[in-house]
DNA sequence: TCATGGATAATAGTAATGCTATCATACTTT
DNA sequence: AAAGTATGATAGCATTACTATTATCCATGA
């Protein structure tokens, strides 16, 4: 069986997983984003990297910002399919939710079923990049191409969940959607600026975060 | 009484605040980047707004990162500047927490106290930029330099309040961070990307963050 | 077998960005 | 009157973010 996570949104020229070397591209931009970040990376220093050039990146992507947007869906595409299966026959919803939590939390391993794909420094450019993608001026347009849907359709879902545990709550998306973001910067945070929070260790950001979702969906 | 909100962080080579141009510098910056974004900010448009030149502005700023820690800062010491007022004389330590959340959630209005600053505009730019202020990879550095401090101390007393509500809470810093940050991204999304969120105003908003903040507080 | 088309490499070029440096001027202080 | 400080004017340079053209390689199919 063949399993690929195929990116809904076409914020791409040409399929980077139609060739090698948009699967070279991928690989290395990954590698490159996470060691120099998002602002340094260029499409020349990502062309030298992987030994073609400059214009043939931009066969592939419009702009950097566009390898972002891929490089983000991808990654919430595959927790979305990983999720899928490690909730398949949980009855309770409840443990549906810390499933998602764990998830979050838990340190990312290499899946060796893209193996063009380093997921540990995906994660990483996850945590620190992925808010760049929305962020922008051009939000609105960019939203109407479709190239959220992958983390909408997620929120979506899991708001669901939500709803089955407290089917009065009123703000589950939100509630969702903080979740994600807060994992994130927490995670960034206990690295980088650790007076911000008290999360010092995958454990404890789990035990933050399934406290804060469960006391909030149950809170009166 | 003079009422001036200085800045602690010395990210400016001259201090903005000391000439008329300096104060041209950040009233128009903040005019600019709120229209243009801070990606396609430059220096150069920025002079011309402001009739001088670009090598001018570079001697206040050494780039326009330092100026956007700069504003940011600024916001930060005006809002803990307002909540001290604000808190003054109230015992009900959850009541102070209100007083923050609805001061995070509500409008922000023109404060008169200092002229050459639009809050309204730098509010806008708090919610989509500021945390392109800490998300690179010059972070500890800069953390290093103090140019967060501004942040870190109001998070340290907010938490502080925290437990006075509930002093066997484990992650106060997190969840005010938390509480900060969704605030800031919850109005992005409810004007950009609905789907994730249900706030779909100031008052729902500060009902979805009071409710998640009281809930974990007193959540067993 | 040759022709054709598709993908990529090689190279060049252009406008804008992100600075740095120098010099002139004007105003202020001593 | 001299010296210092702030700003403006101008120039320059390496890098970025693209676009365009041409050449080469390879697979296919006629």
């Amino acid at each position: 069986m063949i399993v690929q996570v195929k990116i809904q949104e076409r914020c791409f020229i040409k399929d980077p997983d139609t060739s090698e070397l948009g699967q070279n591209i991928i690989a290395n931009s990954i590698s490159l984003i996470d060691e120099i970040g998002f602002e340094a990376f260029t499409f020349k220093k990502l062309a030298k990297r992987i030994e073609s050039t400059e214009a043939s990146v931009y066969r592939y992507f419009e702009n950097k910002h566009k390898l972002l947007i891929y490089l983000v869906s991808w990654y919430w595409n595959w927790l979305d399919y990983r999720l899928t299966f490690a909730m398949q026959n949980i009855e309770s919803a409840e443990r549906r939710l810390e499933i998602f939590v764990e998830h979050i939390t838990h340190p990312v391993k290499i899946d060796p079923t893209f193996s063009h794909i380093d997921e540990v420094a995906l994660h990483r450019i996850v945590i620190s990049e992925s808010s760049k993608a929305y962020l922008t001026k051009e939000v609105d347009s960019d939203n109407e191409e479709g190239y959220f849907i992958s983390f909408q359709s997620l929120v979506r879902e899991l708001s669901k969940i939500v709803l089955e545990v407290n089917p009065n709550y009123k703000f589950p998306s939100a509630l969702i959607s903080t979740i994600i973001e807060s994992a994130h910067f927490q995670r960034f945070f206990s690295k980088h600026l650790c007076s911000l929070t008290e999360s010092d260790s995958d454990l404890s950001l789990e035990l933050f975060l399934k406290h804060l979702l469960f006391s909030t969906i149950k809170g009166k």
